[in-house]
RNA sequence: UCCGGGUUGGGGUAGUGGUUAUCCUUCAGCCUUGUGGAGGCUGAGACGCGGGUUCGAUUCUCGCACCCGGACCCA
């Protein structure tokens, strides 16, 4: 027996059906709003994550030299793959770009709950739109994809801020305040004690004074009034920009999800406007399950003209969290449509009908173990089986099979000349 | 990298420094080439790995691995 690599996971048939529906939905709804599926690689220059970000990211790379002596990493993100598609193609592709897809990322990190080494994202995201209707538009889909899980507003709530709004109030009270210091210590300063929270913000270059009234004006989240006490252009313009997202999620349906809160900040310094994550509104999943928002320098600093960027990526771990605890989680388990059961040297017959039942789109099974009557109803059981087809000699002698409800245990004889025939889902209900 | 709790058949468990390691469940077959989700029988299947102590270790001890939770991090 060999081990499974640490935070990777297999996933069982009935897991993955219920991961399966999972994902279904989330794309089902990207492609409702003409979000177009992308296919990328596992595997990426390392230099991609090396170079530009020079992060602790790079300590959590799978990264390795191929025989071929390239330097290459399996791929922790998708933004920098997503960039570096768009530069390639800037110039041929119809702006906006609208691109989703679903698949795994690799880090070598702590395994906790909800984050394994191995993680499935479905990241979304429009390239080539600065307007408040693209910020909103990434909000409007995980606000349907997500209720179309089955969540509604008691169970999810999107956390909105706007980067400019914080890094320019810092500015209004010193030009020299190290702002990304300074924004990282208030995205946890709900974990923190006041003192020692007014402490970083102290480190970061604020006075006493200011820390405190910084901290009470974002924690406060009253937006008129952060314009005032800052009285920059920069905040007021972030202000202004915040709230044009926020009207066009009114009309996109997805306002009510949406709480202002400044102290959302995300730990990504590529972001660059609008802000967002969702959090569990019980508040029994304590992190937060995605986060989003606007990265309008990406692009460029990938080295392609300047184009704005929005977009999201939801991990499914923590996903799949959230719908167990709000109790959406699909059922794990496999479903059959049909079991058709063989007795006695009834091959022929049996495998017409299974043919003629898959033909019809359903799920059939039928006997390939060789097994006694009582074993195959058994499995037949096993697989969850709606119906069993009984194809046995003494019906054929009849020329008649038998249909029974596995859940029922009713049973009906039908001729097998016209079996299944045109009906697309025959069952013992519909046949009496 | 750090902190806490764990690890006995596929799953869940009992137990012990000394014969063949307990029970439930599961799986396969049979009772029953024609009726599953009830019962009976038969079979399969475990002390995480390595070192130490010991006549003897699944049990005591050390290290490691893995699992669960947390810190850090979350690009």
């Amino acid at each position: 027996m060999y081990d499974r690599i640490k935070g990777f996971r297999d996933f069982y048939p009935g897991e993955m059906a219920a991961r399966r529906e999972a994902i279904d939905g989330l794309e089902r709804v990207a492609r409702r709003y003409g979000f177009r599926e992308i296919g990328t690689p596992a595997l990426e220059r390392a230099a991609m994550w090396t170079e530009k970000s020079g992060d602790d990211i790079v300590e959590e790379l799978y990264a390795f030299e191929d025989q071929g002596g390239r330097h290459v990493t399996l791929t922790p993100e998708l933004t920098p793959t997503v960039a570096r598609m768009v530069v390639a193609k800037q110039q041929a592709l119809s702006k906006p770009i609208k691109w989703f897809s679903t698949r795994p990322f690799w880090r070598y990190e702590q395994v906790q709950q909800g984050r394994q080494r191995e993680f499935y994202q479905t990241n979304l995201d429009i390239f080539g739109s600065s307007e408040p209707e693209a910020d909103a538009e990434v909000l409007a889909w995980a606000a349907d994809a997500l209720t179309e899980l089955g969540l509604t507003g008691e169970h999810f709530e999107f956390r909105i801020s706007h980067r400019d709004i914080l890094g320019g109030l810092l500015e209004s009270y010193d030009e020299r305040v190290d702002t990304a210091a300074a924004i990282r210590a208030v995205d946890k300063s709900d974990k923190l004690e006041q003192a020692e929270y007014h402490g970083l913000l102290a480190d970061a270059g604020l006075t006493a004074g200011d820390a405190a009234e910084f901290a009470d004006l974002v924690a406060g989240g009253d937006l008129e009034e952060v314009v005032e006490v800052a009285d920059s252009e920069t905040v007021t313009a972030s202000v202004e920009n915040l709230q044009a997202v926020l009207a066009a999620a009114e009309d996109f349906g997805a306002r009510e999800y949406c709480t202002i809160s400044l102290e959302t900040a995300r730990g990504l310094d590529y972001y660059t406007g609008v802000v967002f994550e969702c959090f569990d509104s019980t508040g029994e999943v304590s992190r937060s399950i995605f986060g989003g928002g606007r990265y309008d320098d990406l692009i460029e600093r990938f080295g392609g003209q300047p184009t704005p960027a929005v977009g999201v990526a939801p991990g499914h771990a923590t996903l799949s969290l959230l719908l167990q605890r709000a109790g959406v989680w699909p059922e794990e388990a496999i479903t059959t449509d049909y079991y058709v059961l063989q007795v006695g040297d009834t091959r022929p017959v049996a495998a017409r009908i299974a043919r003629d039942l898959r033909a019809h789109g359903n799920v059939v099974e039928t006997d390939v173990a060789g097994r006694s009557f009582g074993a195959q109803l058994n499995y037949a059981d096993s697989i969850n089986a709606e119906t069993t087809v009984i194809v046995g000699e003494q019906d054929l002698e009849n020329d008649e099979v038998t249909l029974k409800d596995m859940e029922s245990g009713e049973q009906v004889q039908v001729p097998v000349e016209g079996f299944p025939g045109e009906a697309t889902r025959p069952t013992v209900d519909g046949l009496e």
